[in-house]
DNA sequence: GTGTCCATTTCGAGG
DNA sequence: CCTCGAAGTGGACAC
């Protein structure tokens, strides 16, 4: 990874056109290629990139011009990014190496896997007949079956949203064409759900479930440590 | 601006759990007290963050030890990010200064000013009521007008997705209702539309349209190339 | 401040 | 490779 601390001037073209007039900033060169632009302020998004892969064409000008650098970046498509550089306060080059990975826990991914092993804490009775059940528009993320054989489709979110009611409301409306399905209820669950999301929910007749990521995850067969 | 690449193993926990095993990375902390870890890969999203406002609580410990420095940084809320730093290659700050910003020049709001003044690009015989015509839940892109005289709303996004066909069908709702407007017929234009969309839009009754940016700006009247 | 929608989104999974 | 949906989305603008 390199690190320039540059006064420049940037010009973004391609899907947009974006400049920066100059200014001190810091110029990111990642070892696969890709340049990203930054400012001291504005969350972890850069002012101006390019994503890899990408080439970079470095061209020097003298010492006693208005500009000491020009990079131009371009892709293998129709974007370019154009660096013009006036001064260069640092330039570091440092070896990373690869990193190692992230590890995350507790996305939609995982409250799904807890909930089909234990569908009956989002209903009592409840019994799992799918993950992932296929409809034409998209999975539905559970297709369960109460006790007395009734068919109940349920969407999962982190974060219980408008969005997530409306793509439940899409499924319900596709299953309930089916006749092999039959009568089809919803049950949306999330671990927090809005208020808007739980009164639009309520008004197409959703069940609401909220979650507890924690509790599941204390539910959970502990199997491999029984020895 | 703070650049300071070390080696560190790095703990998040907050809306999710990820953990960062120990590995010599890029950490950036803004002047807004924001903190990013990167590594040299990836785009530019940072491998773990905190987002300003955040307060930063730095540790020493004895370079006896493993760890040299504990970080931990914490927001208003329940998110917490913890950076154990085993040896620091370098640390450098730099003054940026407040950055004069970023002046784009975007697409979609250009695609919508160009179907504005080609309405019968999207259908033979259409003709533009109005631009922006707001209703109670928002405003829709263009209302249209056939030959004959029916309203036709039309969305307008640069890649077309469910989401657009929901809003779209949301308007429609609520136009319907309108006596003023009577029967009103929906069209979905995007430069490219995903194959769900199409079927959802296909099953509300709504008609897609995919559109060719660079073909609408060549129709362009070059007004300002008369003189 | 909350809600909504766009984004040069980025990222990961799955066919 | 493309397509699709999620994201600790971020960011801008309206209300």
């Amino acid at each position: 990874m390199r690190l320039m601390v540059a006064t420049c001037e940037v010009d973004y073209s391609g899907r947009l056109a974006a400049h920066l007039p100059m200014a001190k900033r810091l110029v990111m060169v990642k070892s696969d290629g890709s340049v990203s632009i930054h400012a001291d302020g504005g969350a972890y998004k850069p002012l101006n990139w390019m994503s890899a892969p990408c080439s970079l064409l470095v061209e020097n000008r003298g010492d006693d011009e208005e500009l000491i650098q020009v990079w131009t970046v371009t892709n293998r498509g129709e974007d370019t990014l154009r660096i013009a550089i006036s001064s260069i306060e640092s330039d570091q080059m440092v070896d990373l190496g690869v990193d190692p990975g992230l590890v995350k826990d507790g996305v939609e991914k995982h409250l799904q896997e807890l909930l089909a092993e234990h569908p009956a804490t989002l209903r009592p009775g409840l019994s799992l007949v799918q993950r992932e059940y296929f409809t034409a528009i998209g999975p539905v993320d559970l297709l369960c079956r109460t006790a007395t054989g009734q068919y109940v489709a349920v969407e999962i979110k982190r974060r219980g949203e408008i969005d997530g009611v409306e793509q439940l409301t899409r499924y319900l409306e596709l299953m309930r064409r089916d006749p092999l399905l039959g009568a089809v209820e919803g049950i949306f669950a999330a671990q927090i759900i809005r208020p808007q999301a739980r009164t639009l929910a309520k008004d197409r007749g959703i069940d609401c479930v909220t979650v507890d990521y924690d509790e599941l995850r204390g539910m959970e067969p502990d199997v491999d440590r029984l020895f």
